[in-house]
DNA sequence: ATCTGTTTTAACCAATTGGTTAATATTGCG
DNA sequence: CGCAATATTAACCAATTGGTTAAAACAGAT
């Protein structure tokens, strides 16, 4: 049975227009007439099909994590090995956001703005980070690496990934970047973290 | 002569109240009548002082960037030693913004708003990048380190120091933490970022 | 006490915003 | 083709927002 390409219909053109301007300006800072302009379409549908800003907001990313994070936390589950583990985190980190430079920050944002709000976010690398935990604990037993607490091993990890994209603007300033350097930077930054972290934690 | 204590006149009630009111909703989401009511006073003396909200803005931060940050590069002039500078520019930078833990997630916000807007809290720190650049380039020169870009190593500095601050509401949620707990772990990582750092670069 | 300059206030304004409404257009089915 | 349901539109609405205005209050000097 031959799939046949569709043109997206109303709703999903509303929803990638309304992710886009999310993305860039926040929930507060979005307006809809925005989101109505981005998609092509009259105000008055963004209400008929989604009733309110909020809930428009929700059709955006809520039940979304999975496929916006999923490949990153998913890496653990392909190493048996932390060094490995790490390696592929890192690698599956910058090339998801690569895609989207601006989510790192919009992240943040939200979770400062309405914690509550992207909770699936956070919650849906739960089961992952108790596997990189137990990753580190092996290695730890193996005595293959210095002892650290695996949370702010974690934490140094998520840093070194995500503040480059989350303080962009400033580092493309500072070094004179444009987008492509940028990336450039990130792709370096693939191999180069990992190396860091490693040397670092070896015993 | 004495110097008499005085009671803040209405011009610096509005903008210590400002100052609180943009770093917690950033330029956009403030809201004029916020700001009057954070302190104290009627709306239309904001612009009476300030005469617009852009005014405002400006007259909080412009010209703020020494009283800001300068404490943070200002310890790279105390040391003539790259591993003691590491450890005095974490340390200076976890002090300061724990003062004001919003402060990160603020500028980052703000300088992907309005990349120009915060230019002096940017440009504040060439010099003293430079004079790290110089202990970074020592350090290779006596075989003191391994063979890294002295920029990428100020960026993993950054990035260390910098994303607990703004992940902040995520970490707190994903540990349970609450904002002494926070304090505690950005005491902690006061010593550990230094010593994650030298260990991986050290040769 | 009077005068002048400064500070403060409450009311007001125009524009913007998220949302509503009623009419019109479209679609698919029998 | 007619009908009913769905999708779309333009106009409208109430609330909010940054800003303005004129009057009142205050402060200091003479």
């Amino acid at each position: 049975m031959a799939v046949v390409q569709q043109e997206p219909g109303t709703e999903e053109r509303i929803l990638a227009a309304a992710r886009r301007v999310f993305i860039r300006k926040g929930m507060a800072g979005a307006r809809m007439q925005e989101v109505a302009d981005e998609a092509g379409i009259n105000k008055a549908l963004l209400h008929y099909y989604f009733r309110d800003k909020q809930r428009l907001f929700e059709g955006v990313f809520k039940g979304g994590a999975e496929k916006q994070f999923g490949c990153i936390w998913n890496s653990f589950n392909d190493s048996t090995e932390l060094f490995d583990a790490i390696e592929r985190f890192v690698a599956a980190y910058i090339d998801r956001m690569l895609e989207e430079p601006l989510l790192p920050l919009f992240i943040a944002q939200e979770m400062s703005r309405d914690p509550e709000g992207l909770r699936a976010f956070v919650d849906r690398g739960q089961a992952s980070r108790q596997r990189f935990i137990r990753l580190v604990e092996e290695a730890l037993a193996a005595g293959a690496i210095i002892d650290i607490d695996p949370r702010d091993l974690l934490v140094n990890m998520m840093a070194l990934c995500a503040h480059p994209f989350v303080a962009r603007p400033m580092l493309t300033h500072i070094h004179g970047m444009n987008d492509e350097a940028f990336r450039r930077m990130m792709l370096k930054r693939r191999k180069s973290v990992p190396e860091f972290i490693i040397r670092s934690i070896r015993a």
